[in-house]
Order: structure tokens, then sequence, then C-alpha cells
DNA sequence: CAGACATTAGAATATTTATTCCAAAAACAA
DNA sequence: TTGTTTTTGGAATAAATATTCTAATGTCTG
């Protein structure tokens, strides 16, 4: 062997890496030297980076960078690599087998059940600050704070979203109609020229909400979508899709995410230019 | 071949990708839908995992999956993989300082309000988890448990969670139900000696929600309130008060912690061993 | 400068991972 | 039902990738 004892325990965190990197970093070859250097600042890059390619970026054979993984006190570049990869989200939560576990241990527990609830909601926000198309986003706001009237639908589970948008809208004097199918009204007459379409809908996809999107699109009104994920069909008919991963505990959604997204595209159309021409705080 | 020509050109932005995925959507075979109902809610997780991991998570063979990628317009997984990584940004070192930096790139953009939301949301959450009344939630669920009908009311801000808090005990087989006030209809007349009355109200709190509490509570029946906190005039009434510390943000409040409570309490109810005394799964 | 030792690069190998192919199963149509 | 087409899962194959080994090179010491 050679330089002592390098490392026998790999790093298990992100912080715990960079502290070995700070360490190992004197008296090291050259090309170790390099490796480090490199990594050092791209470490953003290991998790989807091949040894092939991080060595001949740092300008060493993949042999070296190999040696410079085990000084480290990983087995190898995979086992680093790994680290990269599951540290990037919480692994996947399995809500299935925790629903079943709750189950099985304190059923009973109404304060376990929150428990899981508030963290279900932590994991949707999460993932929503994520994974949020600002892209979409900004569509979205355009489109519905051009508007005369701001249309807004949505059935079963997606109902009270839709509820919650329209009274805020009304808070802020926003014009509204809220499609709500009391009395089996169809509203839809109601739709004109220069309106727009605020459309949620989740799986299983409700017929009154598609039918009213496709009513919608066939006017040649411009349509925003709140939906599940990029493969509903409201993104089909869709001028804006605004996706919102959800955590489901077990078969209920817990719209913490859902909640969010939607409350920040009302205050931004109510304090937007478009519908504000003249000044406003 | 099969069905014409899937698609020749591969999406090169995840933009496009989204796109694609949604067109693609309609009319294919079960467990391709599979694919890309789990492509598209777990989208960020496709730049660090493997076809086997994919495939496994969705419940597909890994030749299904690839052949998924390939109606995409994908030579394979490879390539589509490829797509992912290079627009692969790791969320590390945290999310607070993620969102730090949204909050302060764009002060009036939507994203940043969107981060406003989340962080809001986050807060309630936390400050749930840790002022939670446990005894009153215990009280609150066997109350409802043993009603033979729940009554449920909620107005303008508390609207959605009545409205949804009803849906979800219509799912469970709950008898229920929702004073909506639609047409000013007055539905206290269908109070009945063994029922029980769920009310929710933040201040400023709505007359009618006042006013039937007070029904119910002249003709005895037991009272379970979600409120702001534990002096609201709710709660001079109610058997069993749950105080939710909402954190609001601006005017609107971001109702996660409610959202959290609410949907707790009613799976505590709908899966009680009162409402259920023979066996169930 | 010679000898010992440390470091390196590239070839050889082992392992993992992607991809294709085909027979069985399922869906569909007549 | 029967025949036809589509869809599926798994085994077989191909490709990429990680890992180890070794000979060669470089560096340091006396």
């Amino acid at each position: 062997m050679d330089a002592g004892l390098p490392a026998p325990d790999p790093p298990t965190t992100i912080a715990e890496f960079r502290a070995r990197l700070a360490t190992v970093n004197d008296r090291l070859p050259r090309r170790l030297q390099a490796c480090a250097a490199h990594v050092a600042a791209n470490m953003d890059r290991i998790a989807v980076s091949t040894v092939a390619e991080l060595s001949a970026r740092a300008g060493v054979a993949p042999s070296a960078f190999m040696r410079f993984c085990q000084i480290l006190g990983f087995s190898g570049f995979s086992e680093m690599q790994r680290l990269f990869r599951d540290s990037y989200a919480p692994p996947w939560p399995d809500y299935a087998t925790r629903l079943q576990n709750l189950k099985g241990a304190g059923a009973g527990s109404p304060a376990a059940l929150v428990a899981e609830f508030v963290e279900a909601g932590h994991l949707s926000l999460e993932s929503l600050a994520k994974s949020l198309d600002e892209a979409a986003l900004a569509a979205a706001v355009d489109v519905l704070a051009r508007a005369d009237t701001i249309h807004v639908i949505g059935a079963r589970r997606a109902f009270p979203v839709a509820a919650y948008l329209a009274y805020v809208f009304e808070k802020m004097a926003v014009p509204c109609i809220l499609h709500d199918g009391v009395g089996r009204l169809d509203l839809r007459g109601a739709l004109r020229p220069d309106d727009a379409l605020l459309a949620i809908s989740f799986a299983p996809y409700a017929p009154e909400t598609l039918s009213l999107v496709e009513a919608a699109k066939d006017s040649g009104l411009p349509i925003a979508a709140i939906t599940d994920h990029a493969a509903s069909p409201l993104a089909r008919l869709a001028t804006a899709t605004l996706s919102v991963p959800e955590v489901d505990f077990g078969a209920f959604r817990s719209l913490s995410a859902t909640w969010a997204l939607s409350l920040a595209l009302a205050v931004a159309i109510g304090s937007s230019e478009d519908r504000h021409p003249d000044a406003k705080a």
C-alpha cells in the first residue's frame, strides 16, 4: 500500500462529502488534485455523468479518477454517484406502503393521520418548488390577466380550488364566473369573445370540465389549466398548462401544492399591469 | 409496423417534451399510459434513474418503457435521458436557499409569488404539527364518528374546505349533508337528533355559520369546529374545537394546515370503529 | 547518476444497463 | 365462437460503463 489509510468509511451526505474533499486535498499527486478541483467545481454534474465524461473534463485518465473516488472513501465511482443521485430528493415516498403500515400499526390514532398529511403536504410543496414550469406560469398569468371575464371551472376534488379562486377573484374585484353546475345549469353561453377559461381537473377528469374546455377551445378562447400532470387530457387543449405534482396519501390528495400555486396565480393576475394599466401599488 | 408514424423527431427541450407527452396520451395501450403517467409525475427523476428503476416504479416491463420512449420520438431511453441530464439542475444546497434566490430574483414575478405561498404553506404545516391538540382531535373524531349524518358548513374562505370534506365523506360512504346555502335554502330542518355538525369558520366569522351552530346547539347536537384560534366564537359553542394556526401571506390564507387537519379528520372518521363496528379491510 | 518508489495511462476485464426480438396473452372483429 | 391484430413480458443480445491490472513513466533520494 501507500499513503497510510485513506478513508475506510464513505461519506453519507453531501455535507460530509464536502468536508472529506477539503481534508483530502493537501499533499495529493498532481492528477488527483486535478480530480479534486474539478469535482469541487462541478459537484452538480456528478449525478448525471459517467467516469469517462468527468475524467475527460478534468483532464485525467479514467483510472486516475477511480483512484480518486477510492481515496475519498468510496468503493468506486458508482458508490459516489449513488450518494449524489439519492440526495437529489428524499427517496421516492412510497405512500402505498406507508399507508399500509399505518393501517397495521397505529390505525386508530388520528394524530398519526395528521402527521401523515402534514408530511404529504411538505413533500408536495417541495416538489412544486422544484418542478415549477415558470414559463407556463407566466403564460397563464398573461392570458388570464388580459381577459375581460375569467371563467373558472373545477368539479369533484377540484371544486374546492375553483371555489376558492372565485372567492379570491371576487375579493380582488376581478370579474369572474364560477361554473359550479348548480341546478345543472349550463353556463357555457356566458363565454364571451374576450374572456378566458381557467380549468382545474385531476384524474379521473370530470366530463363536464372537459366539455367546457372544449367549448372554450371551439370559441377560440385562451385556456389555462391546472392539472395533475403534463399528460392530462387538459394539457392538449390548454394554452398554458400548470401541472401540480401532488403527493397522494391513500386515496386523498393533500392539495397543499395546488393551493399554493392557485393563490399565487390569482394574486399575480389581480396585481397584473394588464388588468390595471394605470398605476397601482 | 403499427400505429402510423409515431414521431420522427425527438423533442429537444423540456417544454417540447411536455407538449409531446400531452399529445401522445390519448388512445394509448394500458401499460404505455402507465408509463406516461409515471413519467409526467416524476419528470425530475429521469435524469438520475435507469430504465429498470423507472419501469419498476411505473409497474411495467422495461421493454414496454423502451417502446414508450420511442413513441415519444426518441431512439431509446438513453436519448431521452440525455435531454434531461443536459438540463439538470440539482436542488441542493437546500430548499430554503433556493426559495431565497427565487424571491430575490424577481420580486414581483409569479414564480416568486409561488415561492412565497410555498413558504407560507411549509410554516403552517410545521406549526400545525407542533401545536396540534390531540385530545380535541380525538374528541372530534369520536363525536362525528357516532353521528348518523354529519352536517358540514363553511362559508366564504372556509367553503372550499367544507366542500372538500363533503366530497371525501361521500367517497367514503359516510352520510353527509353540505349546507352550502345554494338558493338561500336553509337546511337546518335537516338536523336530526342523532346527527352531528362539523363547522369551519375563520375571522370574520360568517353569520350563517354561527347561526347554524347555534341552532345545532339548541337541539343538543354535538358540534366539532375547525377555526382559527381557541377564542373564536365557535369555540364557546363547540363540543370539540380544533384550532389551526394558519400563516397568512398578504390577505390570503394558505390553508395548507387546514387541509391536512381536515383530511386527517375525515379519514379518521371514515375508518373509525364506531362507524364500522363490523370488520372491513 | 543510479536505484527505489510513487504515479500514471492505457489496455483488458467485469459488470451493469440499454435495447431488440419473439412467443404468449389479451383485445378485438366478424 | 374463430381468426386476426395488438399488446405484453421475458429472455437474449448488444452496448456502454465501471473497475482492475500492468507496464511504463516520472520523481525523488543518496
